[in-house]
DNA sequence: CAATTTCATATGACTGTGTCATGTGAACTA
DNA sequence: TAGTTCACATGACACAGTCATATGAAATTG
């Protein structure tokens, strides 16, 4: 997305921007932050829903997850494309990662979270990305995103009961 | 990468690339391919290593993805940003699928080979890819990719093994 | 050896894009 | 009413991708 196109659709000058964001990148990491924040605010709403198993609500935060990449590709790609560097991105993006990983702690207990946390969310993040890349071909592999959400939850959560320490 | 840049570093002019590539994406889709095919290579020689069983040739194919994605970033994203409707794209990364295929069938059977390749495959990628954007921090998380590889293949082997069907 | 073709590259021009300095008009304020 | 503020437009600059054309060296052909 160009400056001018954002211009262009909102009806002003490609300059005009420059009035609220020190530059491009400035405005690209307000967009991720923007993306991170409204995935974390539904992750929190889907885990404060008692209507559903851990197992349940961790598959449905991934997807969420993956159906950002779906709906909005190129917001996704700002997500774990800008530079964590900046401390209100890495706050947003934490916030989900809390959830995440409050959520990852319900399925597979305390000790380990942070373990299969990070394996979940890089799995998810993984599947979305070879999916948004076209690398994840059902002709190909035989499986969906959903299905390969699905056998990382078990595998985790099996490994994390079966196998304790 | 500016077109510019490859020249300067060429020792040539700008428009010099040109004669040989039909624009830049043409030139970046080979560089993506040569990536794609280096790997398979590498991880070609790597299967056919006799001295370690199956669990460590697969950690170690896999390392090896995330080894490209630290020593070469940018070759990295092109790998997974080329779009795959490149015939010759498609064909270099199917090589190297088709290795991690091999890999992964030694260690959980020819039952659900492709489907726990394709999660291998997805999550090898997004562990680079989190490493990569800084959103993997020790600190916050407490490990590594090399700790997060071994969990996730402990994890599918138990997996497999466990529950056949 | 001379003429010709081929080929990689240089050069200059055009377009599009990020950036900024400056100007302008409207809304708000004293 | 005069001054301040604010968002935006305008025009300019630099640079990147692209292409048409020119040049000069190497290879080929007679």
């Amino acid at each position: 997305m160009t400056l001018r196109a954002v211009g262009a659709r909102a009806g002003v000058s490609r300059g005009a921007p420059y009035g609220h964001f020190e530059n491009k990148e400035h405005l690209l990491t307000r967009l991720a932050i923007d993306t991170w924040t409204s995935l974390a605010d539904e992750v929190e709403r889907l885990r404060a829903d008692p209507g559903c198993t851990p197992d349940a609500r961790l598959e449905r935060a991934v997807l969420a997850l993956i159906e950002v990449g779906r709906r909005h590709p190129h917001r996704y790609a700002l997500m774990f494309g800008t530079p964590a560097d900046d401390p209100e991105a890495a706050g947003s993006a934490g916030r989900l990662e809390n959830e995440f990983l409050a959520l990852v702690a319900d399925v597979v207990g305390e000790p380990g979270a942070l373990h299969y946390g990070a394996l979940v969310m890089s799995s998810a993040h993984g599947i979305a990305g070879m999916e948004l890349s076209g690398h994840l071909s059902k002709e190909k592999w035989q499986v969906g995103s959903e299905e390969l959400v699905r056998t990382l939850i078990d595998a985790i959560r099996g490994q994390a009961n079966g196998l304790p320490g």
